[in-house]
DNA sequence: TTCCCAATCAAACGATTGATTGAGTATTGA
DNA sequence: TCAATACTCAATCAATCGTTTGATTGGGAA
């Protein structure tokens, strides 16, 4: 099985953090490629390349090992909530970010929705899970509520707009969209453009209704 | 473990059929109870209230089980859609009819809609499963394709409404909802609500426009 | 009655699973 | 220099996994 340079300096080992960052990456990968239900930690020792045994010294059960995957994902959507400050921007243009974020996050690593999708539901029947899972997935989802409920105040979306509905439909167009871009005959573009016009005031108030 | 009345007539053997039918139903209760990575040939056999080795006689292998669950689905969504025919009926008559399905299929059948997400995520890696699970839930996105395609032409819908853009926003939105419905804080009424003023063409045309 | 065969079961097989033991080796601070 | 600490591994464990074997049951056809 393949091996990701486990160590930059051959011969010296890695500190517990970075073991546990490695052990954390295998894992979501393996996740990614064979499910929860293939997910054996023979496996991710073997492409950390490390001893099955100090894998359980890092981390001591596989419970606590599948915490660890949905803790990297927290610590993860966190940095990238904290990356990129939305201050003085326009509703409209926030939620554009939104979704360019979101297409380069399932771009560069397609493997974080498909991990995130597992775990949160496993989080329907793990409440060790659900308690990482659920908030993060809140939070996401209240991002939109925020935009919408600006978007609303300011007259860019439609007055009769519910916040909270319109963030529920997007982010379940989203993920669902990221988890089966496969089969979709519509691309991303066409289904951020209908988001857009979903929930836009009526431009025919501005423009030239035909 | 339960036993759900394996056999009407105690002492007279089930036909192969019946067999199959009863061990996919324990499948999929497991399947939503514990998860694919928790689902065991064993757990299955005691939930029907066979041996082992005679849920072995009935299906070859797990993978031909988790075929059987997959193809389970598909025939129970068939039957589903034959039942209603919604001849006659006005595009936003038939949308909110399919609101209404879906629905009560998840109030009814709460596990039904799990067990898909769990299917359909593993066809994602499983071709046979795959082949099984995403004609299945292409066939449910273009009930909506087709609805929204014909409300446009009518002028219910937006005229410029994509219709397979709109189809997939509220597939998206109807299965995260049943996925996730207890931490959300817009009821199901809200959600489908805002998908209808989503799509439905400007009324500002005809109300007055304050 | 005799034979056949789908259906069933008790028992076990070989492999794999998550986890542990105990003996190490490197690193660090006193 | 020395002991404590952090880390690693080969070897192994008990449990469980999916699957198989070989025998038995009971109803219908010949």
């Amino acid at each position: 099985m393949h091996q990701d340079q486990p160590c930059p300096f051959p011969g010296k080992r890695e500190s517990g953090d970075e073991r546990r960052l490695a052990i954390a990456a295998a894992a979501r990968a393996i996740i990614f490629e064979v499910g929860l239900e293939g997910l054996r930690t023979r496996d991710i020792a073997a492409r950390v390349g490390i001893n099955i045994a100090t894998l359980h010294y890092h981390v001591p059960t596989k419970e606590a090992l599948v915490a660890l995957v949905a803790d990297s994902l927290r610590q993860e959507f966190k940095a990238q909530a904290q990356r990129n400050t939305r201050a003085g921007r326009s509703p409209l243009e926030q939620l554009r970010l939104e979704f360019v974020d979101f297409h380069e996050s399932v771009h560069d690593t397609p493997e974080l929705i498909v991990v995130l999708s597992a775990l949160i539901e496993k989080g329907r029947r793990d409440p060790a899970i659900g308690a990482i899972m659920t908030p993060l997935y809140d939070y996401w989802r209240l991002q939109f509520v925020d935009i919408f409920r600006r978007g609303v105040s300011d007259g860019t979306f439609r007055s009769d707009l519910d916040p909270h509905a319109a963030a529920l439909i997007t982010t379940g167009a989203l993920s669902d969209y990221s988890r089966q871009w496969t089969s979709f005959r519509a691309s991303y573009e066409q289904l951020t453009a209908e988001l857009e016009r979903a929930f836009i005031a009526n431009p025919s108030l501005s423009k030239d209704p035909s």
